[in-house]
DNA sequence: CAAAAACAGGGTATAATCAGCTTTTTTAAC
DNA sequence: GTTAAAAAAGCTGATTATACCCTGTTTTTG
């Protein structure tokens, strides 16, 4: 009397975890597990051999391919394939990067059966599935994406506008010509940046630039 | 017999909207409303004759002083308040702006006042309050950071390790010693890439090379 | 007025840019 | 397998730009 089940796959480098998990969850009568793969490049040989799953649950650690590259190619050959990360870490670089590449969820290693089946026919229904786990941490990200200042870098009105002009083919000599400046005080601004921002290039002044965002492309 | 009470501010430019809701609020036993403003200037004015509330609920579309700005310098300047969006937009565009700017947490006017209370109470203990309404958003943004190429430039594993050593202080001779390979043939990559990306001088082919997203600072 | 900051000059060594050419390695066709 | 074509790697030599000196003048500012 239930419904349809849904179809998945598991890609894990732990045989014993992997097929575990795939007892586990056909035990269940809500999903039903279509292979298994022990790393991206093997997933990539055994999703054309079977039918297409609906949620593939992702480890995130393996050899030869790893979570991330594997959830790209999947977004990127079967975007209509839902990506549960599925993986021991916590921290923010982790889930972040997972949600990155593509993944519409993150679950941890150490979550309860029954919280997983929520989570994949949650995915499985829409798209996503998002917890505490990750909501915080997407918050944090999106917030955080902008500051992240090292010791700031104090550059005046006319050492940022040659700053914005050095990102160019402009030869300094132009750039004191746009300025309406001598080459020798354009050297002298070049000189005092290169102090600054602890470099001896102009590649390395606009790369330091960027960094600090003092400008931008 | 209810736990202390919640001390919140409301800051609206609609008057009825603003006090009702602030009656309303205040019958419950959760919630305490020390002041309201009707936008970022008045509140700015407000909040230092008053007691520092623990939550501000934050209306977007406000005269002077909108949400975003108000809530900017709410985190500037009172980072332990948290502030809750209030809105009647679904839209991406302003949920993501509101998060950018400091909420934790983003709220439609159309929900029901047990639904507030929640998202109240659970601001005031947890800093934010993600529901289903937002962390798609979330997920989304994150997710559309990055594509957007434009025409991109096809370029070897030879050429990105080269570009990839160009943002630095390296000379191309310490490049070409880096990769084992000649000077020369250096200057033939070098060149190479100037033709690809239009480009005459090491810098232009950095930025270039960072504006199609091929190398990372 | 004195000190600091900004601007400007001359000069040199090194690095970057550019053009034209040879050799080696790959690729693909025969 | 041979071989012609193409691609990659290597080279010479010259010009221009960059990086780094030291020094002096003007302007701002306390």
């Amino acid at each position: 009397m239930h419904p349809e089940k849904i179809n998945i796959a598991i890609v894990d480098d732990h045989t014993l975890f992997r097929q575990g998990l795939a007892s586990l969850l056909t035990d269940s009568d809500k999903i039903n597990v279509l292979f298994d793969a022990e790393n991206g490049q093997d997933m990539i040989k055994k999703i054309s051999l079977n039918p297409i799953p609906e949620v593939i649950l992702m480890d995130i650690t393996m050899p030869l391919m790893d979570g991330y590259e594997s959830t790209k190619w999947i977004k990127q050959n079967y975007p209509e394939v839902k990506v549960l990360a599925l993986s021991m870490f916590e921290e923010d670089k982790p889930i972040i990067g997972m949600l990155k590449s593509g993944a519409g969820g993150y679950m941890l290693k150490q979550s309860k059966a029954g919280d997983l089946i929520d989570a994949i026919t949650g995915i499985a229904k829409q798209s996503f599935y998002i917890n505490e786990l990750v909501s915080g941490k997407l918050l944090r990200n999106i917030q955080n994406n902008q500051p992240l200042k090292t010791q700031q870098v104090e550059v005046n009105t006319n050492e940022l506008k040659f700053l914005e002009l050095c990102c160019s083919d402009l030869t300094y000599k132009q750039i004191a010509d746009v300025m309406n400046l001598s080459p020798h005080t354009i050297d002298n601004y070049r000189e005092a940046l290169f102090q600054k921002f602890d470099t001896k290039s102009r590649t390395g002044l606009v790369i330091a630039a960027l960094k600090q965002d003092l400008i931008k492309i």
